[in-house]
DNA sequence: TTTTTAGTTCTGAAAATACCGAACCAAAAA
DNA sequence: TTTTTGGTTCGGTATTTTCAGAACTAAAAA
């Protein structure tokens, strides 16, 4: 009789990559509600939910496959979604020897780096406001003070905020010695 | 013959008020291009521009019709549009004596406040987190370590965050002693 | 060689968003 | 009282966004 010895290589490889991830109602709820968290910041609903899944699911890296099953989702969302946010570094992936698939994992690991990019970024505020300040007429003397406070504050936060970061990244490395 | 002396009590006051706020050139340009660095951080455009104009208008308070004739826009966009960023503390309102218009004005000079609020709430990430975490199977330490560390990251910001905000005000406090 | 895999690209429908204009309304002025 | 002022509310339209599905493709496998 045809026993699972028999089974051919990439069907064998098949049930050992298709983990059977599945997810549990709690699961799916919490990456709703993820999902919203992060369509309020700006993220389009489907790579909020992509994100959230990366980050709720117990298998940290899917397929591209494993990903449009449990979100029930096309492969045309499911290619476009997962590019923009490699695009925009939320996601990363990685490759398995002999094995043409990518894993797709979020980008938690570097988050504290492309957290503190986006505040970097935010920062950039800082340059059309002066631009702004510049052009005001003189008769508001007060308005332009006030404006003038807030750019300063935004200077300060932008130097104050790397060192924060890196006083972290010592006190972290530190800890983990002492571990 | 007729003097100014005839004209009527509120055409005066419409003398008075409606200042006749114009805008140069310049203006309009750097209103449009801040307007684009509010909408890349998810505010509608009208919206953005109209924080825009209360920065960058020679006159700081701007009555419903001045913003309306300035950006050439209808009075539904104009009300739906100063609803909801007097509804999200961006632009706020002031009255004078004898006079049923509102005076709208950029939230600008009470940033402290709103600034504060937006990162209080941005640090909300930390309580979806932390019950993504929760849930996560054990079986996959290394990614829940790194989960936690984020965690313990943005925590420490939300903590660290006031106490910078703190020092600043209390430098400028100093400082403006010493002038 | 043909077939399968792991996606990409194109077309288009449905839904959400961003406006306008007209009608409306309550308080103040005439 | 009627009129004016300072808006709000209600459709409707144009644009944009968000998806699905089918056709396609390059590389690997058979």
């Amino acid at each position: 009789m045809q026993e699972p010895k028999i089974l051919k290589k990439n069907q064998d490889l098949k049930e050992r990559n298709m983990t059977n991830v599945q997810l549990t109602q709690e699961q799916r709820e919490l990456i709703e509600r993820m999902g919203v968290f992060y369509e309020q910041h700006g993220i389009p609903p489907m790579e909020g939910r992509i994100m959230s899944l990366l980050i709720v699911c117990d298998e940290p890296e899917l397929t591209f496959d494993q990903i449009r099953e449990l979100l029930g989702i096309s492969k045309s969302t499911t290619s476009s979604a997962l590019n923009t946010l490699l695009l925009t570094q939320r996601v990363i992936y990685k490759t398995r020897p002999g094995d043409r698939k990518r894993y797709f994992a979020s980008n938690i690991v570097e988050w504290q780096e492309s957290f503190t990019d986006s505040f970097q970024k935010f920062f950039g505020v800082i340059k059309i406001m002066k631009e702004a300040l510049d052009q005001r007429t003189s008769k508001t003397p007060e308005f332009n003070r006030q404006m003038a406070e807030f750019i300063e504050f935004i200077e300060y936060l932008s130097i104050e905020f790397p060192r924060l970061y890196q006083e972290w990244c010592n006190r972290n490395t530190q800890n983990n010695k002492n571990n």
